[in-house]
DNA sequence: TCTAATCTTGACAATTTTTGTCGGGAATAG
DNA sequence: CTATTCCCGACAAAAATTGTCAAGATTAGA
């Protein structure tokens, strides 16, 4: 599983972008650059990922830079991790069960488990969401619920 | 956040022991990385972590070798890759929040969401769980329980 | 048309982390 | 005693991440 800087970078460059274009216009990279503490030349590197995943689009010139391609409340997280890291992925064989000479290691079934988790909460929290910072816990306050209620 | 083969092994290692030492015997490291095709030096490493953070026991000399200090069923899948993994924490700040020129970035709130989802979920399965493939996902199915009753 | 701003691209360098190895030592069962 | 096994620290190799750079293409606006 992997969750480095570059897909935190990609995510808050992403949250800032939603900030800051409300009108649909363009933001420079440089800019979110120094809001956020991150890396120009490095973030431009991140951000030709996001665009060919078709999460931004981009103008050049004087008054270019990059803006979200959906509204942000249709742009899930998960993507744009997806888009940047090389798999968001619990097992080394990829799924596909080969983990321990040809056949499935003890733990094949456990990371696959946790992929799903792990892919459901990112893909069902939106840019929008963070920003408004709806936080998705239901699952964790349906269990207490439920817990009480015996 | 961080489950590199470094945890994997080490789960791995932990559930071929759970299943091998069920009269209490000692386990020696080199069945165990055969068996697992995990590099036997390099277990040997992850094992001193886990005697360490009292997992495991171990047994110098002939017929010596490793077992579970606690039965299977009380040995959590978190505690494992907690004693072997840096830190599996998806803030980069480890949750202090100063994680944008010490103020918290935009996505503070959202890997902290992140951490307690993958913590709650490794830390609610045992060894015993994983080898009977219980799996653990009450809580997708309490969610379409409540959809589906309105 | 010219200029400055900005993205675009590919290659490369620095750093860090992960993965794995090794040699010598200590304990223990038989 | 001896063979087996854990124990430890240091080190080496490999991989991944993080970051930089230079040259080019496009565009808005004067």
């Amino acid at each position: 599983m992997n969750l480095t800087t570059k897909g935190k970078y990609a995510v808050t460059a992403s949250l800032d972008l939603a900030i800051h274009n409300k009108d649909s216009s363009y933001v420079a990279i440089s800019s979110i650059a120094e809001r956020q503490s991150i890396p120009a030349p490095y973030l431009e590197q991140l951000f030709r990922f996001l665009r060919k995943a078709g999460i931004l689009d981009s103008l050049r010139g004087p008054s270019g830079g990059y803006r979200l391609r959906r509204p942000s409340s249709e742009i899930k997280i998960g993507e744009i991790i997806a888009a940047v890291e090389k798999r968001m992925d619990a097992t080394q064989c990829g799924g596909v069960g080969d983990c321990n000479g040809g056949s499935t290691c003890l733990a094949h079934n456990l990371w696959m488990e946790l992929n799903s988790e792990v892919d459901y909460f990112l893909m069902n929290i939106s840019l929008e969401d963070v920003i408004k910072n709806k936080t998705r816990n239901k699952d964790r306050n349906l269990d207490k619920l439920l817990i009480a209620s015996g």
